[in-house]
DNA sequence: TGGTTATCTAACCGCAGGGTTAATTAACCA
DNA sequence: TGGTTAATTAACCCTGCGGTTAGATAACCA
């Protein structure tokens, strides 16, 4: 795999037992049993989807006892969500540029209002 | 690789090589000379790299005489976009109910306004 | 026709991904 | 202390990925 951050998390999501992981942890954390119960699959098959998981910042894991709780990391998702919106004027057709520039004042109004999200939109990020 | 749709899709873009042959064809249809030029890499590994990317839809190759132009096809990442939208309220603080509502009501909107685009948000599209 | 250019296919190589079983570590409990 | 449960690590297998070089296709051009 290649060794860049959005790679990393390209190929942590290319697989249905990871996105099922991520699916399930959207629920709040969980346990690895509990993680590994809904697949025919090994206790191991799963420690290792869990450190492609914790290696893309997908998932952090802690330690209650026992067991290791993981727990969902949304923020490599933002990245993804992110990267995708540079191709959106591809799919719709009602994204032009007035509705773009519409979006990110609405957008920024919003952040302004509620959180100050900081708003990188760089061509460095582009690929 | 599995053989799931949007496993395919992940696969393809968890390689810089194929984003930044994306991010080329954003520009316009190109032939695979001009798309290789930037690497340093053989005919034969573009070749495959384009077949990936056909293979999950998104690209699209024509013929013209002894060139095959590449068409960019930015309809799977749509549905990497919309996966993504489904953990938005896991990163973006602003992300509430209300946030929701209004959001697919504009969206709505914009859509009955311009091109009737289906938005079939179902659960079955969501792992 | 023969030569040049663009592209793909074939065959190969090294390595990492996704899976297995067996052994190990770490914590709880009686 | 010893036994049980949770989870990881180790070692291995097979497949597929990303790259190579060499050869095959296909179209243009003179």
């Amino acid at each position: 795999m290649a060794t860049d951050r959005l790679s990393a998390i390209f190929a942590a999501l290319a697989d249905p037992t990871r996105r099922a992981i991520l699916a399930h942890l959207a629920n709040g954390a969980s346990t690895v049993k509990e993680l590994s119960a809904p697949f025919a699959m090994s206790g191991p098959a799963i420690s290792k989807h869990l450190a492609v998981l914790e290696r893309a910042g997908l998932i952090s894991r802690g330690r209650d006892a026992q067991w290791r709780p993981c727990t969902l990391r949304a923020a490599p998702l933002k990245d993804v969500a992110d990267w995708a919106e540079h191709y959106r004027r591809f799919w719709d057709p009602s994204f032009d540029r007035l509705d773009s520039y519409l979006r990110d004042l609405q957008r920024q109004e919003r952040d302004h209002d509620h959180s100050g999200q900081d708003h990188h939109d760089d061509v460095r990020d582009a690929v």
